[in-house]
DNA sequence: ATGAGAAACGAAATGTTATAACATTTTTCG
DNA sequence: CGAAAAATGTTATAACATTTCGTTTCTCAT
């Protein structure tokens, strides 16, 4: 099994032109919060360049642990529990749900839908947007009569490079 | 915003034929378990029953309270785990990851690949199948080289229900 | 510029969810 | 029966998250 790498990974987006480094990723956030007249305070910062510069399903403790350790402070859960739910009603940052633990998000300027390949082998995970998925889901809700506000959508299994080092 | 019901949703799956009291749903389990070879013990059957009865998601503590109760012995966290973990492995018995909560499977007779729906108003959800997003989900993997092994589908939102209560 | 109100943060305690580790009991099956 | 496997009991602890309340910082109309 490769150890986990400790970069992002690339987008794949097919669409996607550049914003690929982590410098680059904070500052598009908070160009963004600028725009919307949010406030992205240095914790709030720190924090997503933390989860940046992970480059994976990072959680919660650690990022109180890392935050600690840069600021050489006490640091408590709630400090950085809030920063996280800011960042994720901002659409910065989601939350994978299976893994209990909070990644990036690549593509924060779109309306985001996404959806979480989980490579249970390097604990890595990509992010993907297939539209075609929301709008299924829409169809179902729309059935039910159920009115859609968030959705989740992971899936677990091994990531191709894990899958071939398994093979070997 | 009406209160949680307290028995099992109605089934909304067309195809589906009876077998829709609590009692009928465990029945069911019990036979399939028979047929498998593995064994619905005592404490397993227990904890299908209230999650039948609860008729929702229902925590994992609120069962150790609820075996508890009945058996008037101490029970730990381990015992009930033990159980949730063999009823899921067996498909009889679903978790919800954004509520971390359980829920028993409607259809444990199909192999099933579930999406639920959630709602915030009385904590209800639905079970549905919808194998299209199976085959989309098995897509993407595949354009990743992903081997997929789990799928976590769930949308939050609000039931028919709640939302008409709501716009009141 | 300044002061009132809102937003963010610090700190301690507590609540909730889940598993590790090891002992004991029950079941299965030759 | 008796050994091996499966299931359960028991204690402790790990991992994840929120409540509460007090303080600081920011914003913005005056």
């Amino acid at each position: 099994m490769p150890k986990p790498s400790t970069q992002p990974r690339p987008c794949t987006d097919p669409d996607c032109r550049g914003q690929h480094s982590p410098r680059e990723r904070v500052a598009l956030a908070v160009s963004i919060c600028e725009k919307r007249g949010v406030q992205m305070t240095q914790l709030r910062r720190r924090v997503l360049e933390l989860l940046w510069a992970s480059g994976g399903p990072t959680s919660a403790y650690e990022l109180i642990e890392a935050v600690k350790g840069k600021e050489s402070r006490p640091v408590g859960p709630p400090t950085v529990y809030r920063a996280l739910h800011f960042l994720m009603e901002q659409g910065l940052v989601s939350r994978i749900e299976s893994l209990n633990a909070y990644v990036p998000c690549v593509h924060p300027e779109r309306d985001h839908d996404c959806l979480f390949f989980i490579c249970s082998g390097c604990r890595s995970s990509v992010e993907l947007e297939d539209s075609r998925i929301g709008g299924l889901l829409a169809e179902d809700a729309a059935a039910l009569g159920f009115v859609a506000s968030r959705r989740t959508v992971e899936v677990e299994g091994m990531c191709a490079r894990c899958a071939e080092a398994d093979a070997t």
